[in-house]
DNA sequence: TATGAATGAGATTTCATTCAT
DNA sequence: GATGAATGAAATCTCATTCAT
């Protein structure tokens, strides 16, 4: 949680400071990236960035916070049906294509999954985030898979947190792709060929999951 | 690739090498790693280090190499058959025992992964490492689905590289799910457990590749 | 010496600002202070300290004066008589008392010693305090000093600048002595305790220090 | 406590590394000393500090120990006389007389008193230096008095805790003296000044703390 | 073959101080 | 009168790497 002062930063600043923070992370690493590199590349005085985030840490949270936070509320506002098994998975295509139509409008945002690989194993962050808020998209996963296989519309065979991490990372499957998709030739998708991709994600799914 | 003098060693001090080294680089990834630690923790000097690895990032090298040479062999011996379909599946679901059973005798090597993602990003690292050998696994994904798809024993529909991606994260996610559940409690399975999983992996890329 | 703005704030604004800075320089040195802590602390804008005082040094001289000015007007106000030795060493142990008494009733007064010790090796502020004023106290111990040994009210046989030496660090014993006994358990001494302390103070005054 | 590879730097270098920093602790104090400007001081690289010690507080420490530790063996062989009150003073102005001379072959032991000064406030070093060794010359005090009060060959209408705080008090007002002194004009004393010196101060705790 | 002393660039972070408003 | 955003020098400390022995 940056300090109060830079949000108080126009938008242009504020957006500056993080892409080029978020570049350094996704380029380097938490351990990796420079505070110094980051300064100079934005071009901010030394004192600037403890002048508005706690610490590097803070400053790394500050990035991600960035990029799920609409995600985050995006998830909330999707609707899940369980009133019956095909209205359940026909509600399910909905949330993927809502989803993958919000990543594809907001390409960074698939860079939310890097940055959370880039979390495990520098302690000190997974602790302050988790308590924090901990992966929202997982919660979830995992809210849904429970309820889902309670009604009988997913499989049971399987244990719970192997299938949350098969959903997980089928999703994630699709995030870097996206992301090297777009890294590489910055092309652009049609609505149609989105939908067409979140259609596949969703029959993956259903070929996985299903009873 | 280390200095030739360092296979001269014994065994035993390769070995204590190289595991706390992966031990470390598993826990704080590369950057943040620190060869002091390394050598202090293994107890050995530290001109040694310097003089069996070119850097920190030949140190780096020759962990994962280490985790991969043995399962790259063990790729270089399964034999995937292609006269028939039904062949062709059943040889996958060998492919994967095999692949598991190996996995649970040697967790460590599961950490390969985990080892190979911290390399993302640290783009010293990357190109060492792909100019060098690469991930055979993914290569070996890679061929395994071409030629599987040009005989029909694999959806076509499905992009390659997205093909590809699924496949190796769902590799993944079992591996981490392996890592994660040894971590936590060092459980054993047996040996008809560890075949009942594979068959669950196999299950899964059978329902997401099969055409 | 503070701006005169400052004197135009209210008492209790101003007892704030000094009652915090000194703990705080009191508890960690000058150089070791933080003015960021003592702002933080007081819940005064940062600005406004540099519109109230003139820099760091200049806050620490305004908390020393705080607790000299009254003392110094006591020492003022203080008559030793030089009529016989007798009476020197009457009105010197009315004078201890009167210290002593003025300690007790306001203990944080001790802590000038303290603070007055902490600038030794500030060389910035020594040479800023020095010239001000100095320790009038050390002035008021060497004037008597010098009179009464004149006089043959006091033995000569000891350097001048040791006896005013041995004088203040005797005095100064008392004052630590009185600051740990309050930091400690905050006692009370009742009013004849503190006379007691007094007589004490000058029993050892004179026999060190008599002919 | 440096690292062991400090002492096995010959004796001039360390001594040269010691004199600085000690020089710039007692100039400035401990917040205010600048590992920077010792080891431009001494000519020594940024890192080398660093590879002799373990940080700024153990620097702080290794000069402290140096100027106590030779001090301390001398109050170790010193033999006080308890079998009448006539030969504890005598022995007792033996002792002073060593300790005296002892200050005058090596004046720059009187600065101890003044790092020691220093650590007062600086918690953290206090808590450090206190469990490691403490003020053996405080020991040293407490357990004499106690002792002689105990005999009856001190007065025991003093506090016993303000009793020591004055001898402490005289013995350092002789500290100080001295280390103006010779910072001052860098005077030599003769061997019967030194010995005059030791009476004077031995006759002051006579006169102070004999019942 | 092996050591470990030594280096110095660079890391994160703090802080007194200034100045436009 | 008063604020607090902004600065940048300097602080402490780490680390991969070199090199004389």
């Amino acid at each position: 949680m940056p300090r109060p002062r830079f949000h108080n930063l126009d938008q242009e600043k504020q957006s500056s400071i993080l892409d080029v923070a978020e570049r350094e992370f996704v380029a380097k690493g938490f351990a990796g990236a420079s505070l110094n590199e980051i300064m100079r590349e934005v071009g901010v005085s030394k004192g600037a960035i403890y002048y508005y985030f706690d610490d590097k840490a803070d400053l790394f949270a500050t990035c991600l916070e960035r990029l799920m936070v609409p995600f985050e509320k995006l998830l909330h506002d999707i609707y899940i049906s369980f009133n019956s098994q095909e209205a359940f998975w026909e509600s399910l295509l909905d949330a993927c294509t809502t989803i993958q139509k919000s990543h594809h409008k907001n390409p960074k945002r698939a860079a939310a999954s890097r940055l959370e690989d880039l979390m495990k194993g520098e302690s000190l962050l997974e602790e302050r985030w988790r308590n924090q808020q901990g992966s929202e998209f997982a919660q979830w996963v995992s809210k849904l898979l429970s309820e889902a296989q309670s009604k009988g519309f997913m499989r049971m065979d399987l244990n719970h947190s192997l299938a949350s991490r098969i959903w997980l990372d089928i999703s994630h499957s699709f995030d870097h792709w996206i992301r090297e998709t777009y890294d590489e030739g910055a092309m652009m998708l049609t609505d149609e060929q989105v939908e067409q991709l979140a259609h596949t994600q969703w029959d993956l799914l259903r070929r996985t999951l299903a009873p």
